[in-house]
DNA sequence: TTCGTCCCTTTGTCGGACAAAGATTGCACA
DNA sequence: TGTGCAATCTTTGTCCGACAAAGGGACGAA
């Protein structure tokens, strides 16, 4: 029963054949001897590289395509690639629900982190990010009524927003909280009734502050959608103290938004 | 050379046998029915529960541990565990690497996030939170002179500070900036003959912030210690726009902290 | 040129095999 | 009766060989 044997020296562990395949494949990318596109040799050739057997190298392949380091084209030729935000953020969710965090966690983490983005973003917005934000806007409009597209929409629209920041390890940063928490929009404009229509008097207000580069009115709107949110919420008859619950069967199925 | 062929119709995709079994297992999982700290079966009763030959179920067992989801004890049995938080932020720090995002999106991403997480710390920490703290300041005063072990000592007193914020969204939407970020104090100690006493100077100030529950302090210093690393790089002859380079040998040889 | 066909390559899957190391059983001995 | 040790069973990691399916290229016909 010796699961944290502390003692004077560190664990040996020795790694397996699959394992140091993996990671003598990560090794190259990493060091930028192999760069995304580059295709990483067949099976066979692999097999001849690092002298062992076929299965072996396989799972070693199957250890890097979880982690989005290489791709499979269509079942066939192997590539190196950049591992994309979005699948890498899924994992974050994943890993945030298993460990049971906190609606109010999730609040508090989205509210430093949405402001910061409004802010970069009015400093850093382009015209193709407004004119994006303002086709999201128009199907918000249109959907006014239909909650499961809202949501769909409200998050696309922070999105979009995190985008315009310029600031892609902030667009990252704030993937993993963003994924659980906009799509209970869904909830509170399901129960509430003025809440798809604040919601979108919100959005209208952040994007013309941004336009007219105007930190404070994004600052005040942003952080009015959020304690919209909160206070729907609550209305919704929900504690902000429980646990995010499971709710990836709607989130692996959403459309990519980019 | 069709790569993003745009059309009509999504591309149809085949799931293998391997993928099938990983997502059946992460589906069980995620549901909550098999919870961590459970053993999944053993090859040979997944071979029978799958009806697939034994290498399809390692191959996609294979998937599964990368993404943290199980962990094999030992060479031995199979469990599902909890993703812990330093993996998922090693990828997505790696990611970062990759898509080379620059110094900058680094520096003002840091900014807004140790300056939330601060604030948080503030309202949240705790005596142990502050003991902790303590104890790597001591480890700081006694390490002014020793870069290397200064920028390690660093990034564990941001991380601690995170923990001591209380919220784990938070603490993990941080982290991937941060195994960038700190790591680079070294450089700057290096470089920089104050740069040292300067962040063992800010670093105090924080805990003093922390502990006094003076919230305005806490930004300020938190600030400053920012902006010393920032200038402190450029003095260093580096350009911040220019992309985060692969300082990963080092990360990932660095010790744990938890 | 365009199209279809044949052939080669590569992947996904299968079946079986074996050594090493953990886990278990059973026995000898105190 | 309890303890320590050896034999045995189980499970994993690795290897080997095999084959169907699908992609890609060569080659000839229209």
């Amino acid at each position: 029963m010796s699961v944290a044997e502390s003692g004077r020296f560190e664990k040996i562990k020795v790694p397996s054949a699959y394992q140091m395949v993996a990671e003598a494949i990560e090794r190259e990318i990493m060091a930028g001897r192999l760069r995304p596109g580059d295709e990483i040799g067949t099976e066979a050739e692999l097999v001849r590289q690092f002298g062992v057997n076929r299965s072996t190298v396989r799972e070693g392949i199957r250890l890097l395509e979880q982690g989005g380091l290489v791709q499979r084209e269509a079942g066939r030729k192997l590539y190196v690639c950049l591992p994309h935000y979005r699948k890498l953020s899924d994992r974050m969710s994943r890993a945030l629900v298993l460990h049971q965090v906190t609606f109010r966690e999730l609040f508090n983490a989205s509210m430093i982190l949405e402001l910061g983005v409004i802010e970069a973003a009015v400093d850093n917005a382009d015209a193709d990010d407004l004119a994006a934000l303002e086709a999201n806007q128009k199907q918000a409009e249109a959907a006014v009524d239909d909650p499961v597209r809202l949501a769909e929409i409200d998050t696309n629209f922070h999105a979009l927003l995190a985008r315009a920041s310029g600031n892609r390890v902030l667009e990252l940063a704030r993937e993993p909280a963003a994924l659980l928490f906009f799509p209970t929009s869904e909830l509170i404009c399901r129960r509430v009734p003025q809440g798809a229509g604040r919601m979108v008097t919100a959005h209208r207000h952040m994007i013309d502050a941004v336009a007219s580069r105007d930190k404070e009115a994004a600052r005040v709107w942003t952080r009015r959608h959020l304690v919209d949110w909160r206070k729907g919420f609550e209305r919704a008859g929900r504690d902000i103290d429980e646990p995010v619950e499971r709710i990836f069967e709607r989130l692996s199925t959403a459309r990519q938004y980019s």
